[in-house]
DNA sequence: ACTTTTAGATGATGCCCATCATCTTTCCTT
DNA sequence: AAGGAAAGATGATGGGCATCATCTAAAAGT
C-alpha cells in the first residue's frame, strides 16, 4: 500500500531512529534490516525504497546519532554554565549510561565497528567528533587554546575508553571502580 | 586422518592463535569458524572437536591475548626501568599500532565486541584487565598505592579509547592528534 | 475522475555461517 | 600385531542474512 509523502518521510525518520538504538544496542553486525524495519513497524521489503544498502543506513544512523550527542552535551553544559566540565563528566560516566548503550554515546558502543567499516562510515565518525570535541574544549577552564583542545581530546579518549573497559567487564563494582576512577583523574587537573 | 597427542595439542595451539589475530581485525562476529580453521592450515571439520562451541574459542581466544598483552607490557617496562610509564604510553599509541589491531591491545581491538558477549568472554576480559592495570600503576612514579591505581585506571581508559578513536576515524592527520594529545595529556601529571 | 507514480508488503534468491553426522586414516594401547 | 580410539576431512543441515522482483493499493498529478 501507498503512504503519503510525509507518512513516508516519517517512516524513514522511524527507521534511522531504530536503527541508531539498536546498532548501538547489538553492533552494525549484530541486527538485521528485517529486525530494523519490524522495529520502525514495517516489514522488510521496503528498505531498499528508502536506502541504497545497509551500509548507507548505518552512516545515516551514524551521522544522526552523533548530532543528538552533540546537542545533547550540549545543553548539559548549558544547564550547568559555571561547572560545564564536571557536568558532562559526571554525565556520562554513569553506570546508568553504561548499562544503556542503545542510548549512549556511539563512539562508546560502535567505536571498534566503525574502525572495521567502510569509508563512508568512517567519514561520519570523524566529522561527529569534531563537534564533541568543542564542547569538550568550551567547558574546559583555562590554559590556552590549544592545551584546552589538547585537554578535550584526552578527555574524550579517557570517558570513551572508561564506558568501552567498564561494559567489557560488566557491571559490578570493578566495573563502577573504572567509572569513578577515569572521573576523578579527569577533574583533577581542573582543581590545580 | 588421525595425528598424534602432540600435533593434535600444536593444531589446538595454532587454532587459537589464528583465531586471536581474527578476532582482533574482524571482531568477534566478523570471521567464521571455517575461516579461522582456514587461517590454522585445518579444515572447519575437525573444529569441534577442540571447542564445544565458537563463544568457547572466543573465550580461550581472549585469555590468551590478554596473557600475551600483559607479557609483553611487562617486557617494555622492564626495558625502560627509569621511564616505564613514558614508555608504555609511547608504545601504545603509535600508528603503528593503531593500523595493526589484529596484533594489539583486546580491548581497544574487542571491547565493545565483548560487552555484547555472555559471561565467560566479559570474565575473561575483566581478569585480562586487571594485569595490565597492575602493570600501570607499577610504572607510575609517586603517590599512594590508591592514587597510583587510579592514575593507572584512569590512563589504561585513556589509551583505549585514544586508540577507539583514532581508528574510528581513520588514519590521517586527525588520526595521529588523537594520539599524541592523550600521550602529552597522560604524560602531563608526571611531570608536575 | 483517470492515470501515473510510488511506498510498502509478499515472497523469492543466493550466500554465509555454526553445528553436527559420517567417514577415513592414523595413532595408541594391549 | 590387532583392535579400539580419536583427529581431521567431507559433506550435509538449518537458520539468518542482504538484496531484489513482483505485487498492491493508495496518493499525486492531470
Amino acid at each position: 500500500m501507498r503512504v503519503s509523502r510525509e507518512k513516508a518521510a516519517a517512516n524513514r525518520d522511524r527507521i534511522v531512529d531504530a536503527a541508531a538504538t539498536l546498532f548501538r544496542a547489538k553492533g552494525f553486525g549484530g541486527i538485521g534490516v528485517a529486525d530494523i524495519m519490524k522495529a520502525a513497524a514495517l516489514t522488510h521489503g521496503g528498505f531498499y525504497g528508502h536506502f541504497a544498502s545497509k551500509e548507507d543506513l548505518v552512516a545515516q544512523a551514524s551521522r544522526r546519532t552523533m548530532a543528538r550527542a552533540a546537542a545533547n552535551w550540549e545543553g548539559i553544559a548549558a544547564d550547568a554554565p559555571d561547572h560545564p566540565y564536571a557536568a558532562l563528566l559526571r554525565h556520562y560516566l554513569t553506570p546508568r549510561h553504561r548499562d544503556d548503550p542503545g542510548r549512549g554515546c556511539p563512539f562508546a558502543a560502535l567505536g571498534t565497528d566503525a574502525a572495521r567499516s567502510g569509508k563512508v562510515v568512517r567519514t561520519a565518525f570523524a566529522e561527529g567528533l569534531e563537534p564533541l570535541i568543542a564542547i569538550l574544549a568550551e567547558a574546559i577552564a583555562g590554559g590556552s587554546k590549544a592545551a584546552r583542545r589538547r585537554k578535550a581530546v584526552a578527555a574524550m579518549a579517557g570517558l570513551v575508553g572508561a564506558l568501552t573497559l567498564a561494559r567489557a567487564v560488566g557491571d559490578g563494582p570493578p566495573s563502577d571502580e573504572i567509572l569513578d576512577a577515569v572521573r576523578r583523574e579527569l577533574m583533577a587537573p581542573a582543581e590545580h
